[in-house]
DNA sequence: GCCAACGTTGGC
DNA sequence: GCCAACGTTGGC
């Protein structure tokens, strides 16, 4: 089993609203390297960080994990959506996505903030200067130490 | 709202 | 294939 995390802005979807609906397309990734993870990396079950940026506190505040394998996201062939990709076709889709499933909530948000400043995480992606990934693989270890904390 | 850090696009 | 211009992300 892998581990992921992944990157939303409440505003427009949260983990409220992904508790709401229990299965989710992740869609609107228009990113290659984001896309490509999905594409080539996730399995069915692999867990997930639901992380909130953009916001007040950005940080982890749930867990999810993949309910579905990469397929095409509609919302690239739809010319009114802010997703449209005029260069896509269902012949030759450029942009894939995963279904996301609800898991839980964490008991606390552990924030961006407590995150970069524990040595324990100094290499994990998302806490290097400049990443602007909104996929990107957790290491183990990183998975286990971040849940570690949620009881602090 | 600002702006640093990227990623993409397109002219050459 | 280079690189300047432009667009986006996302913390602050």
């Amino acid at each position: 089993m892998k581990y992921w995390l992944m990157k939303s802005e409440p505003d427009a979807f949260s983990i409220d609203d992904l508790e709401r609906n229990g299965i989710e397309p992740w869609d609107g990734v228009r990113n290659y390297q984001a896309r490509n993870f999905m594409r080539d990396g996730m399995k069915v079950g692999d867990k997930i960080f639901f992380y909130h940026s953009n916001c007040d506190v950005p940080g982890i505040v749930g867990i999810a994990s993949v309910a579905s394998l990469a397929y095409p996201d509609e919302s690239q062939f739809n010319p009114k959506s802010k997703y449209y990709d005029e260069k896509a076709t269902r012949e030759e889709p450029r942009w894939v996505h995963v279904d996301v499933k609800f898991e839980r909530k964490l008991k606390r948000t552990i924030s961006l903030e407590e995150l970069k400043n524990l040595d324990e995480l100094a290499d994990m992606a998302l806490v290097r200067k400049g990443n602007r990934l909104s996929v990107m693989p957790v290491a183990k270890g990183d998975w286990d130490f971040i849940l570690s904390l949620e009881k602090k």
